[in-house]
DNA sequence: CGAATTTGGTAAAGCGCTTTACTGAACTGA
DNA sequence: TCAGTTCAGTAAAGCGCTTTACCAAATTCG
């Protein structure tokens, strides 16, 4: 079976502690025998159970990470450079997807505290910080991101929505348009990024277009279904923004079904710059979130809270970027 | 701090064993007392640590997946998949990049090893099956996936890459197509896909495209890259098979590039049909591998070894599927 | 040269749980 | 009625590690 530190101690003829003294460089270790432990432990290739060691208190260094679908580009690029970020400092991610149900948020919260995770990034959606509060109040190493809790006294990572919303709107605005219109789901980053929307139009003097429905997911489908509910309509938008890439394809397809030409008879500005964004045709002018930039400062933020260097928390907010490309156009009237 | 089962014990004036086994429904538990126990557990909110059910030598319920890339589409949703039939099971993943590094495959098996998870599935490249063989030799659970191992004595879930790369080919050769390049990356999978591509070519007496390139990463840039300068050649390509849809979508941009038009002047069939397929316009004809069952798949092949309940070792191989969308046409010359 | 200190190492408790063996009380039945 | 069962629950060992005392031998110093 593995090798235990037991294992170690009688075949070199110490006792478990100095074994585990040469393992954690702590104590006094004469070298002689500091090298012959070591050599013992190549030997057996023993490498201790962190099981053992967490149950003696110290990290397990893994860390829980709660986002909606890591099937979704967005959240996939995030994960992967949170990740890479926690392979620098030496984590590990345990990764759930909550699809954003709050029953299944709150489920892998508490499983992830029996794993005894060391701390858990909050990239999920989120709707009532209740759960967070409990966290933050047990002390429990919290840090959310991509999504701003201006309540509650915890470290974050966020974008601008309210800014990314407000100048995706302005700069259509600024291409000519007037009606504009707005693809967005019912959740937090998007109500933020509609709110910008909204107060663009209004610094312009324009009135908010007149229809509207929040879409229920964030997918293709999704974005072409009311993509083409607002382009049939009688008063069709000459520009649409949507709250991100995905549903900002949905858009270009729905567009390209009814025979209208992106960007020349309707521009379309998404949101996030994922990987989406350069593929499909138009190219999309896009929002782009510093995914990269987030997924490290989120984990460096998490780290710091777990090691208690840091005590006090922080709200760390980016901004986005104007990434203009081929499928917004001046209006042409 | 969070509650013990000494907690629960000592309010509840039993002992921790018997609080143990009310727990685990084992042994003989009166109802009145189970029910008290119970009582005092709802009331503390106590939940068993599993690092230390697992030191006692249960499981962790955690396993490990080796994965080249989260952040590409088609791990994403692979990934996606295992994480759901897991869930279903009762399982977190533990999720490791590799970016088909040798070097981090390896730390990260023996991490996951210390950190004591049920089992391992590998989606990396593992060019070499060495690490494998010493997982199956010291009877640690790994499953494969998307990635097959004729040599080893493995359950594993891949797919028939080479009649994915036969059938491609041959819809090409059955569309008109007699000058057909292929784009692929050095790897298994890619490799068995140009064995496919090769046999179809023979099986029709025609000869292989002149010019050939692996690209060093399954990327958008590469495969335009590589496409560029098949197109740009002096006999081009009327048709590319590329062997994932990342680098077909980079043909397709180096078609336009060029000023070619997609499918009339040269067809692109693509691989995976991962939701980058829709996106692009033309949309992607390509071969689709069935994601969802592979995941699975691979994770009932997983927890079925885990928990012993199968002795014997499979070899799952599912069959690829070709989807026509709009990249190819017959050949008009 | 003897007392004080340093050095190198060990024994044992404890982390939070499971499980085996055991016990005393209540219940059988001939 | 009393030995044999069943029942309900407990004590204690053990999982693999860390850490706090503690100790004997070697070294230092006045």
């Amino acid at each position: 079976m593995k090798p235990t530190i037991y294992d170690v101690a009688s075949k070199a003829n110490v006792s478990i502690a100095t074994v585990s003294k040469v393992l954690n460089n702590s104590g006094r270790i004469s070298d002689e025998t500091r090298k012959r432990v070591l050599k013992v432990i190549e030997q057996l290739n023993y490498q201790p159970s962190m099981m053992a060691t967490a149950l003696t208190g110290k990290s397990t260094y893994t860390i829980g990470l709660l986002i909606p679908d890591m099937a979704n580009p967005f959240f996939g690029e995030l994960a992967r450079n949170i990740e890479d970020r926690g392979h620098e400092l030496g984590y590990n991610l345990l990764i759930c997807s909550t699809d954003y149900q709050p029953a299944k948020e709150q489920n892998y919260i508490e499983l992830l505290k029996r794993k005894s995770v060391d701390g858990i990034i909050l990239a999920s959606g989120f709707e009532q910080t209740s759960e967070v509060d409990k966290l933050v109040k047990e002390k429990f190493p919290v840090t959310i991101v991509a999504r701003d809790f201006p309540s509650t006294y915890v470290n974050s990572v966020s974008l601008d929505d309210f800014q990314g919303g407000y100048e995706a709107t302005s700069y259509l605005i600024q291409l000519g348009h007037r009606q504009i219109a707005i693809i967005a789901r019912d959740v937090w980053s998007n109500r933020e990024r509609m709110r910008g929307y909204k107060k663009a139009l209004e610094d312009h003097g324009l009135e908010e277009y007149a229809m509207f429905t929040f879409v229920e997911k964030s997918t293709v489908e999704w974005g072409k279904k009311v993509a083409e509910e607002y382009l049939r309509s009688e008063k069709p938008p000459t520009a649409i923004f949507a709250c991100n890439d995905l549903l900002a394809s949905g858009a270009i397809q729905a567009a390209r079904t009814l025979h209208l030409h992106v960007p020349d008879d309707v521009s379309i500005i998404g949101f996030d710059n994922t990987i989406i964004a350069t593929l499909v045709d138009p190219q999309l002018t896009t929002m782009a979130q510093p995914i990269r930039a987030m997924g490290r400062e989120v984990m460096d933020l998490m780290v710091g809270e777990i090691k208690k260097e840091e005590q006090s928390k922080r709200r760390i907010v980016l901004s986005p970027t104007l990434i203009k490309r081929g499928s917004t156009a001046k209006l042409n009237k």
